[in-house]
RNA sequence: GCGGCGGUGGUGGAAUCGGUAUACACGAUGGCCUCAAAAGCCAUUGCCCGUGAGGGCUUGCGGGUUCGAGUCCCGCCCGCCGCACCA
């Protein structure tokens, strides 16, 4: 007789083939008795193969997805691809592969993958951000974005890659270096489409109040915002006659400013200093401190340099002039591009006035009345100082002279309360070919013109070449540029860049609500019945640029009236990465874990349940291959006693009165039950606990056959093992389930504890003497506490501590302990 | 510098409300099965003392509250992450 082992190879596909026939995990937009439950996974990015991270993504997607729909829900949990992107292109600038052809090659790995690793996807939702079908209701968004203002062109200074040719996003300068070729970044003043985000900084700052996220995701998203209050005050040159308002968020010491900077692009710096004796100092400086690069400049530990203007400004709280300088410490995106200076209490300004010789004035004392060193007197403000040598605020705390001052530069037309952000706003172009053309013409009689909706979609032509030559490779593309205007019928070019795939991916969510239709984007009903996402699931890598900006494309679309929620995600889960030996995987670093290699030689259930019991999901894993072998040898045992109990005469039920091995195995089945239910209940993601628990349920099967167990209890075990198992081992928890029951796990409820089976008639009691245990006595469920304390005081090694002495207190906690406290 | 998170056996980790610290797994050691190996099964496994019963110690460090602290409070140390010349 040959021994059957455990094959995955023979079990996976054969509920896969089912799930696949019978489009089990499709849900339709009518609405019925079940609450709807909208379990999503940030979609991936179709490049080369699925890697690890993209399994643990989705094996804990689909955990949630499958706890829910057996605890009643309606699940929607559908699947698309990010497909439009840099890497495509870079590709096909490398091999000659369309980017087109590389990215539905992939697509066409991640499509069967994820049907191998079983993950219970409705396909018939499925869509792509590169298909026109999709991008057409990208660009209508965006024309609806232009239509509010919130699409806008202007000149800004952009980071530029001279090696590549090409413009890059924010995030794809690391250090002030191209993150591909590792250049230093150049700085150049183009033409960009921006996203008007600054408008909702408020609103995306408020309303993470009302989501349910991880803290740290909500500190990331406050920090980037940057949320700062304070005042505008206004200084005046008075030779010019030119106003120069400068932000603060410290008006209460003002009195403390002795001199005034402005940022090296600051538009008047040249006309501040023509005709003095520090013009040519002046355009020296600035020639030099705007060819540096972001790093250079950035660098805080560098010695403060500037320059002066020759020109003073007057300080509107005393009237006093003082000296403006060009300094490269000061940046033109935030605030006004200049600051009034004040050494003592800010550190910048300090290492400036040390540096030029400046006069250090300190305006604001700890309450004590006792003034800190000079060089620490700027640190630690905390509002509770008082005001000195401040005209007639002078006395105040820090923070009535705040709102004094404040309220006095108002009424003197000097100044008023502002509020400035770290935000800006969301440059969108990009000169690259792979992504959704941006819809829009440019026409010599009428100028902007957005393409109307009727033409939509504006689609990405082919082309040969697409290596970066300082613009668009679709500028090459002369048929498709030359257009007539949708205005006037005349000549017209049409924008050549294309946007930034974070636009595609900031409305996705919404898309597959109803992903098919081609009328509308969406239908309102449907996208009413899903949204907000009930539990939304990716990496921490995009807890800042794709969260805000799909939080903010859902309020500018909820402010169009195009939708019913303020919010997107309604809750967050960030996941951990998994390493190898200590390190991120990479091929560089020759320690990549192929999830392929990994489900053929264990399958898919393997490999799903060991990056979920491997810890805490939110953490970092190392990646552990004996760690894995373990947990296939779990499943092998779990599989081997299903099929050994099935071969088992028939149909012996559970036992209505269970007595011993009976017993003590249904009390371990609803403990399982229980510790589960418990650990995936409530938004929990502690699966590495839950499997903990069905792997103690299937030791306690073994001990239980040992011990005598009768067939019926043993299958009811072994099917709650499958049954429990299912969400993280969905192949063979149906497989071991249909084993014992013959029918399907996925039809079942969620299984439900028996209260009765918890409890026990005796338990161990633990006697403390104090605090410190000494010996453990069975006691009676239900005894009253001076029957535990006399049990206690019983206990043989009690007495022994006890040795005589007073028992000053008796502490009973029922079902728990007794602590004798003697003295 | 500002903000957030964390520190528990040889390893990954557990302890959900202040109540038996170290569940589950890996690794290790011993045994069974086998001609042998693989697979499987059984037992032991925080550290120290002790043949044993048992005792002492232990959750980064130092204090505190409490009958009782990994958990709460105060003060440190270390690590990770985000932001940062942001006025």
């Amino acid at each position: 007789m040959t021994e059957r082992r455990y094959d995955p190879a023979e079990i996976e596909p054969k509920w896969q083939r089912v799930w696949a026939q019978e489009h089990t995990w499709e849900v339709s937009n009518e609405p019925d008795e079940r609450p709807k439950a909208y379990v999503l996974e940030m979609l991936p990015y179709p490049s080369g193969e699925p890697h690890i991270g993209h399994l643990k993504t989705y094996s804990v997607g689909d955990a949630v997805a499958h706890f829910r729909r057996r605890n009643g829900y309606r699940v929607l949990h559908p699947m698309g691809y990010d497909a439009f992107g840099l890497p495509a292109e870079n590709n096909a600038i490398k091999t000659g592969q369309p980017p087109r052809e590389a990215t539905e090659e992939s697509i066409r790995a991640f499509q069967r993958e994820f049907r191998a690793w079983g993950i219970s996807i409705d396909w018939s939702r499925e869509l792509s951000t590169h298909d026109p079908a999709y991008y057409r209701w990208t660009q209508w968004i965006f024309l609806r974005l232009y239509e509010r203002g919130l699409a806008y062109r202007k000149e800004a200074a952009v980071q530029w890659c001279p090696v590549d040719q090409t413009v890059l996003a924010n995030e794809q300068v690391i250090d002030g270096h191209c993150e591909r070729c590792g250049s230093p970044v150049e700085v150049r003043q183009l033409e960009q489409w921006f996203f008007r985000i600054t408008d909702y900084a408020d609103r995306l700052l408020e309303d993470l109040a009302v989501i349910s996220w991880p803290e740290h995701v909500n500190t990331m998203q406050r920090n980037w915002i940057g949320r700062s209050e304070g005042a505008e005050v206004t200084f005046r040159n008075d030779e010019l006659g030119i106003d120069y308002p400068v932000f603060t968020t410290r008006p209460d010491t003002l009195f403390g400013a002795t001199f005034f900077v402005m940022a090296p692009e600051h538009p008047d710096v040249f006309r501040l200093a023509a005709g003095t004796e520090h013009e040519r100092a002046v355009h020296e400086y600035v020639n030099r401190a705007v060819q540096e690069s972001a790093e250079e400049r950035g660098d805080t530990d560098k010695a403060k340099t500037g320059v002066p203007l020759g020109r003073t400004v007057s300080n509107p709280v005393n009237g006093e002039r003082i000296p403006m300088f060009v300094a490269d410490y000061v940046l033109m995106e935030y605030g006004t591009g200049a600051i009034m200076a004040v050494p003592a209490h800010d550190q910048r300004d300090f290492d400036f006035a040390r540096a030029f010789g400046l006069p250090i004035r300190q305006v604001v004392v700890p309450a004590t009345g006792e003034a800190p060193p000079e060089d620490t007197a700027f640190a630690g403000h905390t509002g509770d100082e008082s005001l000195v040598d401040s005209g007639h605020f002078t006395g105040l705390s820090s923070t009535e002279a705040k709102l004094a001052i404040t309220d006095w530069l108002d009424r003197e037309g000097r100044g008023h309360a502002s509020v400035n952000y770290r935000l800006r706003d969301w440059l969108i172009s990009r000169q690259r070919y792979w992504g959704c053309p941006i819809p829009i013409v440019y026409c010599e009689r009428c100028g902007i013109v957005p393409v109307p909706d009727s033409e939509l979609p504006v689609e990405l032509p082919e082309v040969d070449d697409y290596a970066p030559r300082g613009r668009s490779p679709l500028a090459a593309a002369e048929d498709w540029v030359r257009t007539r205007c949708p205005s006037c019928g005349g000549e017209a070019r049409r924008e050549t860049d294309t946007m930034d795939t974070f636009v595609d991916s900031s409305w996705y969510f919404l898309r597959y609500c109803d992903s098919h239709n081609d009328a509308a984007a969406w239908d309102r009903a449907a996208v009413r019945e899903w949204m907000p996402v009930d539990q939304y699931i990716g990496g921490v890598e995009h807890a800042i640029l794709h969260l805000m900006y799909a939080r903010f494309f859902v309020k500018a679309l909820a402010d169009m009236d195009l939708l019913d929620v303020q919010e997107p995600f309604a809750r967050l889960f960030t996941q951990g990465m998994i390493t190898r030996q200590g390190a991120k995987m990479s091929k560089s670093k020759g320690n990549v874990v192929s999830p392929q290699t990994i489900v053929e030689r264990f399958g898919a259930d393997t490999a799903r349940c060991y990056i979920l019991f491997i810890g805490p999901p939110d953490h970092d894993a190392d990646w552990s291959d004996s760690g894995v072998e373990g947990v296939h040898r779990f499943l092998a045992r779990l599989w081997r006693l299903a099929t050994e109990v099935a071969a088992q005469s028939g149909a012996e039920p559970v036992p209505d009165t269970p007595a011993g091995a009976d017993l003590e195995l249904l009390r371990k089945t609803h403990w399982a039950i229980d510790k589960v239910t418990r650990d995936l209940g409530g938004g929990r993601f502690a699966f590495n606990t839950a499997i903990a628990a069905v792997m103690e349920l299937v030791n306690a099967c073994y001990a239980a056959r040992r011990a005598g167990a009768g067939v019926g209890a043993l299958r009811f075990a072994i099917a709650t093992a499958g049954s429990l198992l299912f969400p993280f081992a969905p192949h063979l928890g149906a497989e071991a389930y249909e084993l014992m029951t013959g029918g399907r796990v996925w039809e079942q409820p969620w299984p439900e504890v028996d209260e009765a089976l918890l409890e026990r008639d005796t338990y161990e009691l633990v006697c403390q003497v104090n605090g410190r245990v000494r010996d453990r006595v069975d006691a009676p469920a239900g005894a009253a506490q001076e029957e535990l304390a006399a049990l206690c005081r019983a206990a043989p090694n009690v007495q022994a501590h006890v040795d005589g002495r007073d028992v000053v207190k008796e502490v009973v906690v029922p079902g728990r302990l007794v602590n004798l406290v003697v003295r």
